[in-house]
DNA sequence: TGTTTTAAGTGTGCATTGTACACGTGTAAA
DNA sequence: TTTACACGTGTACAATGCACACTTAAAACA
């Protein structure tokens, strides 16, 4: 904020127009949604009924209203395009290169956002030309909306290592499997089963239910719960950090 | 961006005003500069000269052009008052609230910035106002720099773990000692001198000098530079990460 | 010239964590 | 009753993390 840039009027109280010279952009909000149905990490894509670049496949978004910070644009533009609300949501990074959108020049702001896709239904406006894909099979997008996908996946995949936020993706009561799955697909790796409920279970922060799932093998696998409450007073007592 | 929001011209070729009805906001660049004298993190800081918040202590900031994205317009930013360029950048966070600034409504991207106190000379604009700070005596800062700091700090901590952008805040030639410094500055903990030794050598990029730095012990202190060449190529040959 | 002072430089042993690895069990369906 | 299938469980070895103390080189000073 460069003196030279200022134009302050006569009353200091008057907090308007202190930098009237400056340039103003159009400033975007950009979601990348990734689900998860018990098996695999899926991305939710919308095809895009408008020009520019009509046809194709492309991340939900919207623009950033006067009335409102980011956070909750981001909070307005998933409830609009798909009706969900109170959804895990994290900004991501401002895209900024200045042919970015062809149609006209337009910041944006990318937030990925983590939900279950089973407990979930859709009732937005979009929702009859959203699609999930299966994240290592989307199709091409507009824009730098490719980029944007890439940086959410790996933010997605270092958070998931040292933050609970696995659970974010699945339904409240979850089976062992249906996690390792979720780790797996998120770091595109495979874990060992042993080493991995052993490594959970270190972390003391699940709670084992007399229930089981009986919908994938005969035998029936016991059913979990994040203890989200004890995970908490861990943080706060001892600074427990989450890490697999 | 929902379909309502759009008005399209006429010639699809004519790439304007594709989203007329749109709120257009100012976008500002802030930097957290930090420095490194060889013995602790500093930090760089204006007082501001102007309103709103006239004479109080403040990052270094301006704001986007049209004709430039952020990074170009954080290097501007940065090079304008300081005389520096060659620096390392990286994108922190984007900041929205509606009444972070008082003057008007603004939405701020904050940029960290890396360099070596004692190498560079600065002749920008504002020098004269500036001023090193220690990291952890910093002055009380406007609008919301002040968690614009807090995060910096954060991730600077979490990146020089696993990143070699320690040296960036160092000279070319340096001393073991000093690169502990560094850690311990950034980490704001103390570290072991043998097993920090060890762990830095076992990485097996840096490169010892046959000079030594005789300015603090008698016995004189061997320097050593940061192969960078050698850091790249194992990165891109075994996937290598530089992890301390 | 030798004595003192100061930071530099160096290695080992124990504790913790990571990782590879295989078999018996419970239930439903055939 | 047999079969098929995923579930659930523990150990041994390797690698890494971490605590810890003395000798050395050179300048300053007596």
């Amino acid at each position: 904020m460069l003196e030279e840039d200022l134009e302050v009027s006569e009353d200091p109280n008057i907090h308007l127009n202190y930098y009237q010279k400056e340039d103003q952009v159009l400033l975007a909000v950009d979601c990348i949604i990734f689900g998860f149905d018990k098996e695999n990490l899926k991305i939710l894509l919308i095809k895009r009924n408008f020009d520019p670049e009509k046809g194709k496949w492309s991340l939900i978004g919207g623009f950033l209203k006067k009335n409102e910070d980011l956070d909750q644009a981001a909070v307005r533009v998933l409830e609009t395009l798909t009706g969900l609300n109170d959804i895990y949501l994290e900004q991501l990074h401002t895209y900024s290169k200045i042919d970015r959108d062809p149609g006209q020049r337009t910041i944006s702001v990318a937030y990925y956002a983590l939900i279950d896709v089973d407990s979930h239904r859709f009732d937005g406006i979009q929702i009859d030309s959203a699609h999930w894909f299966d994240v290592n099979e989307a199709p091409d997008l507009i824009f730098d909306h490719n980029e944007m996908v890439r940086k959410a996946k790996a933010r997605l995949k270092r958070r998931a290592l040292t933050k609970p936020i696995g659970f974010e993706l699945l339904p409240e009561k979850f089976t062992m499997r249906q996690l390792q799955n979720l780790y797996e697909s998120i770091l595109d790796k495979e874990l060992d089963k042993r080493n991995f409920i052993n490594k959970i279970n270190s972390l003391d922060v699940l709670v084992k239910l007399d229930e089981k799932d009986m919908s994938v093998s005969r035998k029936g696998a016991y059913l979990y719960v994040f203890d989200k409450d004890k995970y908490q007073k861990k943080v706060e007592e001892d600074g427990f950090i989450f890490k697999l």
